[in-house]
DNA sequence: ATCCCGAGGG
DNA sequence: CCCTCTGGAT
């Protein structure tokens, strides 16, 4: 089989977020928050997890530290006991108290704005800094690559099939879609992952963007 | 490259 | 049983 030229790999993505935006049109974060502090904190909880289970604990989580202030005064123990349910749950706690602590201290405890201030925080990274960034604050400074997106995009030949690291992803993604588009492209394929292309068993069948995938599992 | 780790689905 | 879930730190 012929390599795809670039030109047509471009035109290829803009179709695929065509038929996303008519599939998905209201796509957005699956995570439950009101204020840029529980996203970051949800988000923070989501990794190896799925949304559900996220949401099952964030209410509760949420009454009892409201703040940064409260959840960094919280000890391990206790925090460990209310984030148990999702796994991972001795990493998360120490990063959501460490985290917590750095708003404190560093920023007033308000969640900062920009990529370098959020991937300083003691469990944020590139994609959740995205997620903040994107969804929170509606400042597109890069598309969010987790598991889903990660998946889709080597299933649709959108980045090389045996690319590890998600920064990568995320740097051929970019120059595939319009800046203004890159939040929803992000919201887009992690529900189309969920709902269709999923890791065990891709619906291809049933999938609306069958034709233009190259189905490269 | 490895570790963290419980819940849900097949 | 096995695989997967909106990853990040060491």
């Amino acid at each position: 089989m012929s390599p795809e030229s670039k030109a047509d790999k471009h035109a290829r993505a803009l179709e695929i977020l065509r038929r996303l935006e008519g599939a998905y049109p209201g796509a957005d974060c699956a995570l439950h928050w009101k204020d840029p502090f529980q996203l970051l904190v949800a988000t923070i909880l989501s990794a190896q997890t799925s949304d559900e289970q996220v949401n099952k604990i964030t209410p509760d989580l949420f009454r009892r530290y409201p703040n940064p202030a409260a959840l960094a005064a919280a000890s391990q123990a206790e925090v460990e006991g209310a984030i148990r349910s999702i796994g991972l749950f001795r990493n998360k706690a120490k990063n959501l108290r460490l985290m917590s602590a750095q708003l404190c201290e560093e920023f007033g405890g308000e969640v900062p704005q920009t990529m370098e201030q959020l991937t300083a925080l003691a469990g944020v990274a590139r994609k959740t800094a995205n997620v903040l960034l994107g969804t929170a604050f509606g400042i597109p400074s890069g598309i969010v690559v987790d598991t889903h997106v990660h998946r889709l995009a080597i299933r649709m030949g959108l980045c090389k099939r045996t690319e590890r690291y998600p920064e990568k992803v995320e740097k051929e993604l970019m120059p595939l879609f319009p800046q203004d588009r890159w939040v929803f492209v992000g919201h887009a394929l992690i529900l189309h992952g969920r709902q269709v292309c999923i890791a065990r068993a891709p619906q291809c069948d049933t999938c609306p963007l069958s034709d233009v995938c190259p189905k490269r599992i």
